[in-house]
DNA sequence: ACCTGAACACCGTTCAAGT
DNA sequence: ACCTGAACACCGTTCAAGT
């Protein structure tokens, strides 16, 4: 048989490269697809195949989470604690603006990957060198929770594009049925001269929610505040 | 053949029943489970049997959050909006405790369920009632965002118990690598003399965090901020 | 020793055959 | 008209057979 320029001859396969590919295809296609059957086909090789260089599904998708994580900016330099988290947590945001996915992997996963570990750690380390109390800061890691890496925890994913008639028809009937979500709506579209889309400045509402948070933290921490009675 | 006293006799199949037994199997071996096929033999039918009362399984588990999202309480009478919400919302957390499977599939729906939004309506009306401007409202309202149903938006499950043992080492191992996370994790332990658990009270952190929010909200209510300059 | 096809135990859902 | 068994197109993973 010819030496042919098969593509497992050129590139073979290696985690590496089952990593990028896994997260090019749950960029384009969503993470539904990314299936061991499915992502082997992209690569061109057996399903088992897969198997040689991750030992399961979960330590691929743990993988590909170490991957956009580990792309998060790392912590300013001479900035107050405030700012450098602020600008720390937009990047973050940046970083998984890209992969849609990465939030609901993350959050179904168990146990925290080493990157998101070695993130949460430094975090933390900006906290403490920012003057913030252990205990401040352990209830601030809460506070902000999932937030550090980015999420919005909004409650639902922004509706796909809809057809402007079905949702004007559709907008007035919830009108009637909930009518203070539509005053607040309908406000909201008014400002953006959109349609009814109801499209919302993720942006401005992230950070706006961010600074609520950062806020009320500095204040604690200039108070001295403490979860316990000082002895 | 003898009239006999089997269940699809003595107890019909309806959608209230696929419901609840659903939602008692969830609660019990984890969403996971809840499959057609698992639970139509969980019921006693045939797969198909099923199709009849839902159209399909994000029918199925549309109408679980809708029965747990039903649950909650009502406003209460009489109350400044801080209370109020902040009560309402403590309410939401509770009828959600007793459902941990229930926050993952709501947030993985995509449109949201009748339930849902008739609960968003009446926490807008809450607010709107309370003195909000709708602008302020509806930034509140993706500040809020999943929290209003009572999730606690932590990055990871609390861990299952685990082998003390095992934890301790893990625990020194891990203190090398993040040290920062071990300081704040070891003083938290401290506080509640357990082991390596850390276990926190999920709890204090909800309400630590849902307070930082509302306060910091009242505050914006009282200067009459506005997202827009005022013209 | 390495690789992989077939198999196992699942899934949600369709559809045609049976009553 | 109603019900349902078999089938379809998937899934992650095991395992034994082939090289």
């Amino acid at each position: 048989m010819v030496e042919r320029a098969d593509g497992a001859r050129r590139n073979p396969l290696s985690r590496d490269r089952i990593l990028r590919t896994a997260i090019a295809l749950a960029n384009q296609s969503g993470i539904d697809s990314v299936s061991m059957r499915n992502l082997a086909q992209e690569l061109g090789v057996v399903p088992m195949a897969l198997y040689k260089h991750v030992a399961n599904k979960d330590e691929l998708l743990d993988g590909m989470i170490d991957v956009v994580v580990s792309a998060i900016d790392p912590p300013g330099e001479g900035l107050d604690w405030s700012t450098a988290v602020r600008r720390r947590i937009l990047s973050a945001r940046q970083a998984l603006l890209g992969h849609p996915w990465a939030s609901r992997v993350i959050e179904s996963r168990t146990t925290p990957t080493p990157a998101v570990l070695a993130y949460m750690d430094s975090m933390i380390g900006m906290l403490l060198s920012g003057g913030l109390s252990v205990d401040l800061t352990h209830h601030v890691m809460h506070a902000l929770g999932s937030r550090l890496l980015g999420f919005s925890q909004e409650l639902f994913a922004p509706p796909a594009a809809v057809d402007p008639d079905a949702s004007a028809a559709t907008a007035r009937a919830l009108a009637g049925t909930y009518p203070h979500l539509a005053k607040v709506a309908a406000r909201a579209d008014h400002d953006e001269q959109s349609a009814v889309g109801s499209r919302c400045d993720d942006q401005f509402e992230f950070e706006f929610t961010l600074d609520l948070l950062l806020d009320g933290i500095e204040a604690l921490r200039l108070q001295q505040w403490s979860s316990r009675p000082a002895r």
